[in-house]
DNA sequence: TAGTTATGTAACAGAATGCAACAAAATCTA
DNA sequence: TAGATTTTGTTGCATTCTGTTACATAACTA
């Protein structure tokens, strides 16, 4: 599908600020809005593919948007609240929310059940569902993100924790790109496939290369793949070839 | 999700009637429906998505055929009945029900009851429409929602005990989206019988989870179907085609 | 060259997960 | 119904994962 347009409706600024920032760096079209007439101008206005809404809205109430949206549009709903009691998520449920999510989540969380409310709405509007079934090569390298499979030049399998495999992931995205250990840090927490609980701290992400180096470097002393660019930090210095299987 | 096909029970034929044509005018396909054995004829005869079932029938008990219905099907059912006395309600619950609506009752309102629990049927384990009598196929494996056997890659029967099948049922029901090990309780016991005793504590879903894998995947140490996601809790990791039988 | 800054990495600690062993509960059988 | 068997939750320990810290080394600057 094209790029998702995600319209975030919170009342609280910094919550729209942060859920806004976090679905764009990951490939997202987030529409900020704080209150019902927001929501209306964009849902009138322009294609919405989902919206992420606050149950508490100051004076308003999400349960009644929620409600009241489902009947009039077909727009898929996850209700984001700061209470996680289940009566609230069966209300959320009741009114037609597709999902619920509680506050603080993690963003794990959060973009896999985007995506999982997105792909749902997909496909019953297509009834065909075609997994990410792309496998990518590079320097005798292949690395199969269907099913998390690496095999090295050699044809072993190569066994990489959650986290080294996101960001292979990551790098795999931006081939020739210096990454800052900030950028690799935020697209970190969003793959889906390794978890943090909270943001990485520190010197984490150069351990974590480290780790990765040592296993997919012939030479890990001299990286020819995951290069370091000094004060800057780390690119993925070979060329991809991607195989649709 | 297809034009939902509800059932109405009542043995008053003209609140049928009312009822019917009402659902009618708002796009379902209505099945009217005066007694348990036009209940059995038409739940058996084809696809039922909901029941509204009167307590009231005459002669039979309402809560009867709920529990009835409850322990064989696993369709969403409505109470509807004309006293609205709190006992009456909690014993509607009692029975299995999924929501209870008071006669007389705002039209809009058992509207919106109606497409609550469909799209709470259709986003949970809404798998088990054992009318239907659906196979399930993943990696080989096959898994029969009629009867609940599951056959190997080699054809080999591998007996799951009842809290296996449920969890296996859940994983069915939600490829792909990680569950967090809360979310998983709630299903399973959602999944047995109407209700929901006593919370799964501690370690238990980690540990069914285990057993589970023992059973059904290749080489439990590196799960290639039920996979952890660190930090989140579990996912079924592979492609599930279903078939109608 | 000496001093400064950035990077590599081993060692450690805390947390999450896997799992065997046990106990309680449910189910079956004679 | 008593006893055997199966199922299921709990517990404790082992293992794995991952971020932090401390120090060594490399790169850069003046």
């Amino acid at each position: 599908m094209a790029i998702p347009r995600i319209l975030v409706v919170d009342d609280d600024p910094d919550m729209r600020q942060m859920m806004t920032q976090f679905l764009r760096q990951n490939g997202s079209i987030a529409l900020p809005a704080a209150n019902e007439t927001e929501v209306r101008s964009h849902i009138d206005g322009g294609r919405v593919d989902l919206v992420l809404l606050d149950v508490m809205l100051g004076d308003e109430n999400g349960l009644e948007i929620c409600k009241r949206l489902r009947r009039e549009q077909d727009v898929p709903i996850i209700m984001v609240s700061a209470l996680s009691a289940d009566h609230q998520r069966m209300e959320g449920y009741a009114v037609g929310a597709d999902d619920y999510i509680a506050k603080p989540f993690n963003p794990n969380l959060l973009l896999a059940r985007v995506k999982a409310v997105l792909s749902r709405a997909r496909r019953s509007a297509s009834l065909v569902h075609r997994r990410n079934t792309k496998t990518f090569h590079f320097d005798g390298w292949t690395y199969d993100a269907k099913t998390g499979d690496v095999l090295s030049p050699v044809k072993v399998q190569v066994a990489l924790s959650h986290r080294e495999t996101a960001l292979l992931q990551v790098l795999l995205a931006n081939p020739h790109i210096p990454l800052t250990r900030e950028e690799i840090a935020t697209n970190l927490d969003a793959t889906g496939e390794g978890q943090s609980p909270s943001e990485a701290t520190g010197r984490a992400i150069d351990v974590l290369v480290g780790r990765l180096r040592n296993k997919i470097e012939a030479n890990p002393k001299e990286p020819q793949i995951l290069k370091t660019e000094r004060g800057v930090g780390y690119v993925f210095a070979v060329d991809i070839a991607v195989s649709d299987t």
